[in-house]
DNA sequence: AAAAACCCTGCAAACGTTTGCGAAAGATAT
DNA sequence: ATATCTTTCGCAAACGTTTGCAGGGTTTTT
């Protein structure tokens, strides 16, 4: 019972018109008549007529695809996003490609290359933990196609970005630990070379110095997944002069602070407290229930996309704009 | 200082050859002269020349694309699995169209019409809860279209399906209870329309008999989430029959069983058991630890991928085959 | 009655690529 | 010397669509 696509031309052939005025027939261009455009659009109807959009996107050159570059799919604050992304892309008729770098620099040179070759109207990335060389995304934007960052970015190509409030998320709470009572507070980061971790530390700073309290430089650490908290966490909580408080880069590790704590017999939060950044799903599995900064990722995933369509589509030109997405704190059960 | 992408035109003007030559140049094409050759090359490497991907599917009339319909983005099984997708699909230098259906047969229906319009080279499909007519699929295969279906498969059309093993999974939880001196094992339910709650249902029932256990349909409900999870289970309970053990559909249920029970002062793993489904990220974060299904998204996601490809590329014909991915139990420490 | 205006439609080129076929040139065989 | 083969390349068509331009026909204007 197959039925292959059928063309302008086969609709053509069948009416016994030129392809030309099939096509402004069905664009109810109004040079046609009437009488054409009711028999080409009936017989479209009838045998399902559907442009073929590789034709279209060659003749325009405009590809009504956006290409996203994300470091894990499989990750709720990036899934978020994605979501928010196809959200926006879909009303604005746009397909999403989807790649994944896997934390990979040579699969995010890779992905941004592929993308190119398919030119796609515009891409949305978030760097790769260990990109530091950003060539290729600078290649995206010598082929004239919009590029927009958002959550992980990158501060040496001018793009438009969209980010988290990532200093004032991490002011808020540490300022919020040493409300409660907390003095010595260590910050668990991912490596420093990232923006975000360069902003939280700067609120994290910030926050100390407000209240008076020392920087102690031993209490920050390289460390992002909940494995490696679990790792060194002991031997911090081992010190003479422990901290009394956690503030972690993502919930997985505020999780694995948690694990350690309650297996040093510490209290939470009356001993050690602890806060989290993102609110995924797992923070309110944990016991006590992690208290932590909300990221709203699918807000973020509609306005980077929303921002790359309006360049798409020229609505805005020139300038770069740099989106913010507030963050706002969560308290649980895992501070006082 | 912006170099748009150079054609194979280009090239040729460039070297006063034709673009056929410098074709078949770059195909290394042994009609072709090896000086040729070397100048078509080192040009099209100095100018980072890349074949126009459009224009090649149009020619091929075989776009290297597939579509990906999922219902949820947002959710760690499907992106488990729309990660192991990724993967193979960019191994096997393919592009992946993301569609969300967000649970909407509308959107459901408008997603596989522009995957059709886009020509891609075939459809990955997991079914939103609500559909129940398919013939937006039997288009796609009308269309020529490769399609796999997997998890939230339809029986209704012949095609590839990739599944959990949803009765092997539910059996041989509930058999683990049982042999860890449960004797009454409540289920919770997504509703029983799925095929995944009827499966997992006769996978549990079948345990109970096994081992001689009665059934009682007061403890079979339907409920799928943590919130209403919090709600029933106390009722639950209370009774003075309370059950000793439950079997959840997700780890997110689950997690809400474990958050009742210890609110109501009982021991796990010693007065209650708990078993999950997934193995998702907040299995790690519950305390104790959630035992649990481990669904394999990742494998399942390669696996349908593959079987597209497959077709795709012609490897294999005619039958379809129905691909099962095995679960495995994951003891932790919500049993004993 | 001729000129102008209008309505409708088709031709052909273009987007970038591949590929069957033919051809010019040189090399080899008779 | 002619005939045949080889090497190397270009022509042109094709994929499906859009669009500027021109042309044929009919109606209106003078």
């Amino acid at each position: 019972m197959n039925k292959p696509q059928i063309t302008i031309k086969d609709i053509g052939r069948a009416l016994d018109i030129s392809p030309s005025t099939v096509s402004r027939a069905l664009k109810n261009h109004p040079d046609i008549s009437q009488s054409t455009k009711d028999a080409v659009n009936k017989y479209a109807k009838e045998f399902n007529y559907k442009p073929n959009t590789l034709a279209l996107s060659l003749r325009m050159s405009r590809n009504n695809t956006i290409g996203v570059i994300v470091p894990e799919i499989n990750n709720y604050f990036f899934s978020s996003i994605l979501s928010g992304i196809e959200q926006v892309a879909n009303e604005g008729d746009f397909n999403v490609i989807l790649c994944q770098s896997s934390e990979s620099y040579e699969k995010e040179v890779r992905n941004t290359q592929a993308l190119i070759a398919t030119r796609v109207s515009g891409v949305l990335a978030s760097l790769c933990k260990h990109t530091t060389n950003y060539d290729h995304f600078q290649e995206i934007i010598d082929s004239d196609i919009p590029l927009v960052f958002f959550d992980r970015i990158c501060i040496g190509i001018s793009t438009d970005r969209v980010v988290v409030d990532d200093y004032k998320g991490a002011f808020a709470a540490v300022e919020y630990l040493i409300q409660t009572g907390c003095k010595r507070i260590a910050f668990y980061s991912s490596p420093f070379h990232l923006e975000i971790s360069k902003n939280r530390k700067n609120g994290y700073m910030d926050a100390l110095r407000k209240y008076g309290l020392t920087v102690d430089e031993s209490l920050i650490r390289v460390c992002d997944t909940r494995e490696e908290a679990i790792i060194i966490t002991p031997e911090i909580l081992d010190r003479p002069n422990r901290p009394d408080g956690f503030f972690a880069i993502n919930d997985h590790c505020a999780a694995g602070i948690l694990y350690a704590v309650k297996l040093a017999k510490l209290r939470i939060p009356q001993d050690i407290g602890i806060f989290g950044f993102s609110d995924g799903e797992l923070a309110k599995a944990c016991d006590p229930m992690l208290s932590t900064v909300e990221q709203h990722g699918y807000e973020m995933g509609k306005n980077a996309a929303k921002l790359l369509l309006d360049k798409i589509n020229g609505v805005t030109h020139g300038q770069y704009t740099n989106k913010i997405v507030k963050t706002n704190l969560i308290i649980r059960g895992t501070t006082r």
